[in-house]
RNA sequence: GCGGUCGUGGCGAAGUGGUUAACGCACCGGAUUGUGGCUCCGGCAUCCGUGGGUUCGAUCCCCACCGAUCGCCCCA
């Protein structure tokens, strides 16, 4: 490769061969989001700089480090969206979604999302998310009904290897409490800590839980937890969601070191991880949580919300860890050998005639020989193949072969559409 | 931003300081003058990431750069 024409780094081509396994996990995505009654929503790739900053949080990674951020022509900051959540929120203010008389509103998305971030295995700069917003409802029904559409999808799609982890960072009293007796903890060992702990231990010490350097400190396993800080309605709350993932069956670990990296969440958060074999050093398939301030951060009235993202390419990564098979569904129904100046032209109006009739026809368009025509149709997995010779074009006839069996025979080809047609579209 | 590994034909993968750089897969053609999946034969024609350096000579040695990949941080 002579040129430097390549796809930029943290990017990549998802190419027809692959397109399959794409479009399968959608689709049984979107099927899963049918049932469970959400509505697809779409929203700008890119957003003004301070819809992420005031949304996602200013002392977030993301926000400091990762953000693919512009000037346009006009002057204007924008980013392109790293995460999902923000621009769905700001949408939902700026369309007044919380006078919808549907409520509490509930979304689902697809969308590419920008990090700039060191690329390895299973993080991309340009990654796909499926996720999901719920607003307008304070329900733990609805914590619970979230995290079932999430595990839901993974086990529609055939994944096992799953692990639930739930925590609770309780209200914004509760957080407060915690966040200074997490200070008063810590500030005594701060020397000890890692640089990057000694800064979040101003910002936002909760994040010191998460660190994997300091993890064996011994200041980490007497830190208070949050779960000892909740007020009594946040403990209420945490209770109520636990019991409704019982009530469904669905197993739970609490952690109550999982902080998630984003600063908007508050009560319930929830990390679903895969304990496949294959993932290297990734493990987090979705994450998410609860953000009741953030409509209201937007300009929006007081408005409870919950949502998660899933990354697409670990989800295709764990199908594959877990050697799950993406059904095939794309074969051809005829492939049309023709053979001579006079059958190239019937085989044309053949195919063409089928085609408009609902049946996936081709041919060849590389000058093969009858024999390499053969070994197409075979490589494509044709069911049918339709032989047009000189003694068909003289006969006016056809010669049809089905590929699995051998078997062929020669008809008319008057009625060879209709013949086709019934024979394969018959049943549908 | 930091660290490890790697960079040979469409793909996978050997290899050597010095004439024509293995092999496998795939593809095309032939054996079978109109028939696929098996077998055999042939073809796929200067190409060894980029730029320098050492050398009589480098794909193999040195340097830089670029890229890929894995990991750290953090997360999807």
């Amino acid at each position: 490769m002579v040129l430097s024409m390549n796809a930029p780094r943290g990017t990549v081509d998802i190419l027809p061969k692959d397109v399959k396994a794409w479009q399968y996990v959608e689709e049984q995505i979107k099927e899963v989001c049918k049932r469970y009654h959400y509505k697809e929503i779409r929203t700008p790739v890119f957003e003004h700089t301070e819809v992420f900053q005031r949304g996602v949080g200013d002392t977030t990674d993301i926000v400091q480090k990762e953000m693919y951020t512009f000037e346009d022509r006009g002057g204007r900051s924008l980013t392109l969206r790293p995460e999902g959540t923000a621009g769905v929120a700001r949408a939902y203010v700026q369309n007044k979604l919380y006078g919808d008389v549907n409520q509490p509103v509930k979304l689902y998305y697809f969308a590419e999302m920008f990090r700039y971030e060191r690329p390895q295995k299973g993080r991309m700069r340009q990654l796909n998310q499926f996720g999901i917003e719920v607003l307008g409802s304070a329900d733990p029904a609805v914590d619970a009904e979230v995290i079932d559409l999430a595990m839901t999808v993974y086990q529609s799609l055939g994944l096992t290897s799953l692990k639930l982890v739930i925590n609770s960072l309780g209200d914004k009293e509760s957080r407060e409490n915690h966040r200074q007796a997490l200070i008063d903890h810590f500030t005594p060992h701060k020397e000890e800590l890692c640089a990057d702990c000694q800064v979040r231990l101003e910002q936002n010490p909760l994040r010191v839980l998460d660190c994997k350097k300091d993890r064996d400190h011994p200041a980490m396993g007497t830190a208070p937890s949050i779960l000892d800080f909740l007020n009594e309605e946040s403990k209420s709350y945490f209770e109520e969601v636990k019991e409704y993932l019982d009530a469904m069956g669905i197993a739970y670990v609490v952690d109550p070191t999982l902080v998630r990296g984003l600063d908007y969440y508050n009560h319930t958060a929830f990390e679903i991880m895969s304990d496949a074999k294959g993932f290297g050093a990734i493990t987090t398939l979705a994450g998410g949580g609860r953000y009741n301030g953030m409509i209201e951060e937007f300009g929006g009235p007081t408005t409870p919300a919950i949502g998660f993202g899933m990354g697409l390419e670990r989800l295709l990564m764990a199908l594959e860890a877990e050697g799950v098979e993406i059904p095939d569904t794309d074969k051809l129904d005829c492939y049309v050998v023709a053979v001579g100046k006079e059958a190239e032209q019937a085989a044309v109006r053949l195919v063409h005639d089928l085609r408009a009739n609902g049946v996936g026809v081709d041919k060849d368009y590389q000058q093969r020989k009858m024999k390499g025509q053969l070994k197409a149709a075979d490589r494509y997995e044709a069911k049918y193949v339709l032989i047009l010779g000189e003694d068909e074009v003289r006969n006016n006839t056809i010669t049809v072969k089905e590929m699995a069996t051998g078997e062929q025979q020669v008809l008319p080809i008057e009625n060879i559409v209709d013949t086709l047609t019934g024979k394969l579209l018959g049943g549908k």
